[in-house]
Order: structure tokens, then sequence, then C-alpha cells
RNA sequence: GCGGCAGUAGCUCAGUGGUAGAGCAUCAGCUUCCCAAGCUGAGGGUCGUGGGUUCGAGCCCCAUUUGCCGCUCCA
């Protein structure tokens, strides 16, 4: 049911200029989309409500724009560059998709726990007069155990190191490592996924240098933090704000536009200082759903996911998961990534990264609270959400884009009720007027009713009529989108009433 | 990446080897003083792409590409 109504949404998206498929003349190019007419309106939209929140309404933070080639000394200090790169390996005969370095570690683990058998054995049959340690360090079997286990993870590294995945296939089958569902030891090549993807810099193809798309626009921020700090004259706590593309090479890219492999990014790092980074990581999970609801969608549609398995660089992390057709999915994570970025680019560069404290009178790596955002995922979220087949009370069917007024492509579109009688013109110099404010559309074609739908459509908040009455006294109905009702005003009013009307959080 | 299903007009789809269709949408005109499915006319498709079989392929076969579903992956 719900993926009958997820088709729909795409089939509109593409329908009415939001979405199409990339270079789709010649068959379009796998997960990765483009944002037609409305389509690019509606995202500058969000992303204009993200930077104004974040950046306009914050007197400590500031928004940057940094580039999306990086030195690729970058990526290793990140962690990107070890842990982007999975070398994996199939099994033939249950079809199962293995890492192989974690088959490796689980035979070793295996090994060591046989080598732990060993001595819990040895441990009841010697009882009160048993040495541990003697026996662990003097056992043969033990030993042997033990010996198995980390000269396959030594191999192992070393290979990887390397780059020797021949080997590194060699190793499982000389390990007899098998299957756990097949059990059978019938493996294809080892192959290297890397999920960022990598370009060369220089004309010259030898000189050339390998370096990577980003795979995430925080590190933009991070390297940038000295600069900012310094010429920004900015105090503890601060932030840095950033949106912006980043790349991701997925193994499977799927479900429209929630993973693509090239997306954009809306992130805040926010500089505190260490031990007051739990406050701040609370403070921005209450600050970040705000400004979700404040788009007017309800809180049902919105969850907390907390993070039981934390990544290397964080020690608090959640996500807000957005209920999309498909399922409650991720739409932002907020995480607390301690000094771990920092201390790294310092380590890397060799450079201080450190803020002075006036008040402690010392230096220190400040701690790091970040909240990132998918633009493309908030896209869709506001998108499907808005998306209803209405039946009304005359039992016909309209689609409409229940789009929040502040975020809609258009603004308003103003109709001629008739194609005569002047009313076109009078029609077509309130546009230009509107024209000055917001994005306005002229349409004079078909019936006045017809021409309601269209902009229904595409989520026009606004249709401004003029009629006979038009023509006597210089009034204008202005007809809301959802409710379907009308108000009548003197045209010379339209810009105050309605900018009143597009105010972020106004429905 | 593996397995299954699918790709015909902007959208939804019909078309079982013999001259490419429908509804909606779009455009032009008419009608219309307020919520699509009134009237007239028009434009738009080398049937995803490339090969093959056949006298003849949208239809059968192969490859490829894109999408969907399930695995897998998603620090």
């Amino acid at each position: 049911m719900s993926d009958d109504l997820f088709k729909k949404i795409v089939s509109h998206a593409k329908e009415y200029g939001f979405i199409f498929p990339s270079s789709e003349i010649y068959d379009g190019l796998s997960a990765v989309y483009d944002y037609g007419q409305y389509g690019s309106e509606l995202k500058n939209n969000i992303r204009s409500y993200w930077w104004k929140s974040m950046v306009q309404m914050h007197e400590n933070i500031v928004g940057i724009d940094a580039a999306i080639f990086m030195h690729p000394t970058t990526w290793k200090a990140s962690g990107h560059v070890d842990a982007f790169n999975d070398p994996l390996i199939d099994n033939k005969d249950s079809k199962k998709r293995y890492r192989a370095d974690v088959l490796i570690e689980d035979y070793a683990e295996k090994q060591f726990e046989k080598a732990e058998k060993e001595v819990e054995k040895a441990k009841k049959r010697f009882a009160d007069n048993f040495d541990e340690a003697l026996f662990r360090s003097t056992n043969p079997r033990v030993l042997e155990y033990r010996k198995k286990g980390e000269e396959a993870v030594a191999k192992m590294a070393q290979m990887l190191e390397a780059n020797d995945l021949e080997g590194v296939r060699q190793l499982i089958v000389d390990l007899e490592i098998v299957c756990p569902i097949s059990g059978s030891r019938n493996w294809t090549d080892v192959r290297q996924f890397n999920l960022m993807f990598e370009t060369r810099m220089g004309s010259v193809a030898e000189g050339a240098e390998s370096i990577f798309l980003r795979p995430e626009t925080a590190q933009g921020i991070f390297v940038n933090f000295m600069n900012v700090y310094k010429t920004g004259r900015m105090k503890i706590p601060f932030g840095i704000a950033q949106t912006g593309k980043a790349f991701r090479n997925e193994i499977v890219a799927r479900q429209f536009i929630f993973r693509m492999r090239e997306f954009e990014q809306m992130e805040l790092q926010f500089f505190v200082k260490p031990g007051t980074e739990m406050e701040w990581y609370q403070k921005w999970r209450e600050e970040r759903m705000k400004w979700h609801l404040d788009m007017g969608i309800p809180a049902s549609k919105y969850r907390w996911h907390k993070h039981e398995k934390l990544a290397h660089y964080a020690n608090a992390a959640a996500d807000i998961e957005f209920e999309f057709p498909f399922g409650f999915k991720e739409l932002e994570g907020i995480h607390s990534r301690t000094d771990f970025d920092l201390n790294a680019h310092q380590q890397f560069s060799g450079k201080k990264l450190q803020y002075f404290d006036p008040e402690l009178n010392e230096s220190y790596v400040p701690y790091v609270v970040e909240t990132s955002i998918g633009l493309d995922r908030t896209f869709l979220a506001v998108f499907s959400h808005a998306y209803e087949e209405q039946t009304l009370e005359d039992g016909s069917v309209r689609t409409v884009l229940h789009i929040p007024h502040f975020l809609a492509p258009i603004k308003a579109a103003v109709l001629p009720l008739v194609k005569k009688d002047g009313m076109p013109e009078v029609a077509m110099k309130i546009v230009e007027d509107l024209r000055q404010e917001f994005m306005v559309q002229y349409d004079e074609k078909d019936a006045i009713g017809r021409r309601y739908r269209r902009q229904d459509a595409i989520g026009t908040p606004f249709c401004i009529t003029v009629d006979n009455e038009t023509m006597e006294n210089n009034t204008v109905t202005v007809r809301e989108r959802d409710s379907m009702e009308q108000i009548r005003l003197p045209a010379e009013k339209l810009i105050n009433v309605l900018s009143e009307k597009l105010k972020p959080g106004k429905l």
C-alpha cells in the first residue's frame, strides 16, 4: 500500500518538474537525480530555512563554504581511508557477502576461544594448585591456538597494508574458513570496495595526484577551525555551519533520493569546552527537533533513535528518524564527537588546533557537538508528507501538495477569472508587483477550477483571482490551498498580507 | 555485487510475430464570474540501448543499462 503511495510520489515529482533521473536521455545514471524547476526552488527554500535558523539566528554561529576537494591527508586523519575501505568476499553457494577481514578476525577469535577452553579445562582438573599464568605460557595446545590466531591476524594486516587481495583470499582458503551459512569453502575473489570517489588532480596523467571527493562536509569545517576562530574573533562556545555536496560510492543506492551517490548535507560543528559537551548535546537535540516541528509536520512523524554502538569518534549519538512512505529512516544525526577530529588533524598536520580560554588562562582542544542533516532527505520528507490525493465533498479528487507555505516553490499564482474585459492586463500588473517579493506565476489558460488544481499540484499556497469586482474597486480574491477558502482584499495590500502569511511557522 | 520482476507519449497503462494505441497531461482557439474530466483542432513515440532469430520483432533469444523487491552493504 505504501509502496503504491511511494510510486505515486516519485511519478508526481517527475511529472510536475520536481525531480528527474539524471541524464535520462542516456538511460539515466544509477542513484543520481536532478532537481527540476520546482524541485530546486523547494530545495533552496529548505536550505535557506536551515541557514537562517542556524546562522542568522545565532550570535555565535558563522557559516562557511569549504571546497569539495581537500588535501588527501584529511581523509587519513578523519579515519575515512581506513573505515571506508572494505575488502569483501562472496560465498558462491550461499550467495552471502562478508568482509574478508571480519572472516579472518572471527577465525582468530575462535582460536583464542579454544585456547581459553583449554585453560578452563585445566583449571577444573588441577583445582586448587593451578598456576594459570604458567599454564598459559607453557601449555603447547594453548600456545598453538594463540599462535594460529595471532598469525592469521598479522598476515591479514600485512596483506591489507600491501593491498594484496589475492593473498587475503588465499589466507581464507588456507585457514579453511567456511561460510557460516552454507558451510562451503567456495569463495569468490576478494574485492576492495572504496566508498570514497577518487579522481586525479593535475592535467598531466603521470604527475597527477590522486584525490577524493569529500564523503562528508564536516572535515571542511575542522580544517578551517583556526581560520574562523582567529579571523571571526570567536569565543567558545561557538559554531561553524556549512551546506554542501558530499559523495559516497554506496554499494547499493536505492529508494529514490533517499540514498544517492551525490548528496547534500547541512552541518553544524559546535565547539565547546571539554566536559560541557553533554549539555550542548542535549540542547542541540532539542533545538534540532524544534526546527523540524516548526515546519508544521506533526511530531508523530518523527522519532529518536539512540545509537547503542558508537562510532570511533563519538561519546554520544542519536538520530532523528522520519516516517517516510517506506518506513522510519534516518534524517538527521546529532553526535558528540569529542575532540577526535581536531586532535587527529592536529597530529597529522603538526599544527596546533587549540582554543585559548581567557577565563582559565590556558589552551585546550575543544570538544565538538555536531548536527548533520541530509538536505535531499529533508526534501523527501517534506515532499512525501505534503502529497495527498484528496477526495472533496462533491466526490472529485484533487492532488495537492501541502508544502509548508514558506517553503513552497511558487508562493502565489495570479489568475484572471476570464481571458477578456481587461482582466489579463490587471492580473499581469499584479504579477509585476508581487514578483519583486515572491516567486509568482501568471496563468490564464483553461477554466478557473482547473488552474486552481494545477497550482495545488505544485503546492502553491495562494491563488489570486482578478474578477469583475476587481475592475470596479481593485480588490481581488485570495484562495488558500489547503482550506480552499477565499478572502477578498484590496490589491495594494497583497504584499503585506502575503508576507505575513509566508513567515515560517504560519500555516 | 547476487537472485527475481519490469522498462511502450510528460504521467498511468493497453497492445501474444503482420500499418504503434487509450485516458489524463501539454499547446492553439472557442465557451465560462470561482474549484479538473465542456466544445474544436494540434503537437508528441526509431516501443530503454545494442546485437541476433525471422519474409517480417514492441512481442522470441542474447548482452547491456535503468528501476522495483529480497539478500548484502550503509564508520
